[in-house]
DNA sequence: AACAAATACGTGTACGTACATGTATAAATG
DNA sequence: CATTTATACATGTACGTACACGTATTTGTT
């Protein structure tokens, strides 16, 4: 996945967020509404939303009615650029979750399994 | 796994690389040699090394049957860490694979086939 | 209204991953 | 033997993860 992201100039959190703010488009989101999204919530969004808005892909204020929230939104560049890259990675995608639906949904019930111990 | 080993003052990676040297002790290891046996095999084995020895945990020398041979080794520290740190792992690793003999076989049976796509 | 607490971001550091490149040494070749 | 090629390691950069901490703004309390 990454491999290919790499094409688009995007690493796969990135991306990631892309698509985060694609969900809300053309509204705008602030950091804690797109962590509370990823999988990964570590508090690196403002870095990577840096990187982002360095390629304009996505574009940052400050929302007026509360000043500690900034509100981030996908420039138009930035949606054509996340329209081209997830064409690719869906067909990825695809490939790769070629599973009949027994064996998919066995699978899941085992991580999940896995996933749920307390340590 | 890396919240108890912290309490070692090892990361994840650093751990990884004791038991691989373990794997050989008392016998000294080379870069290559440990990163052939890393899950992770990227270039960072020396970066790595530099942060064991620094702790005193691995001790650094070069093989002069072969100039280009770092050769890596434990110290009597790092065998005390790594065997205290180790009883913790195991205790951990015991529960987390706490699963009935069939789920198990079935669980390795389908991510293997996730694993081997070719995409 | 004044102050304390909570909230939302941003930033700093250590470390790891991925990838590219540099350097010393050894092996292979003509 | 000289030169090329391969090998083994080290190092640089970009980026991400984890965690600690700083700062501005808002909210709650007295």
């Amino acid at each position: 996945m990454s491999r290919e992201l790499k094409e688009f100039g995007l690493t796969h959190e990135q991306y990631n967020v892309l698509r985060i703010l694609k969900g809300k488009n053309p509204d705008a989101m602030c950091v804690k509404d797109i962590a509370s999204r990823m999988i990964e919530k570590s508090s690196n969004v403002p870095r990577i939303i840096d990187r982002l808005v360095l390629k304009k892909l996505v574009k940052r204020s400050t929302d007026m009615k509360d000043k500690r929230h900034t509100l981030m939104a996908l420039t138009a560049v930035g949606i054509t650029i996340l329209d081209l890259s997830t064409k690719r990675t869906n067909q990825l995608f695809e490939k790769l979750i070629e599973m009949d639906e027994t064996s998919a949904s066995k699978l899941n019930e085992l991580l999940e399994k896995v996933r749920d111990k307390e340590v």
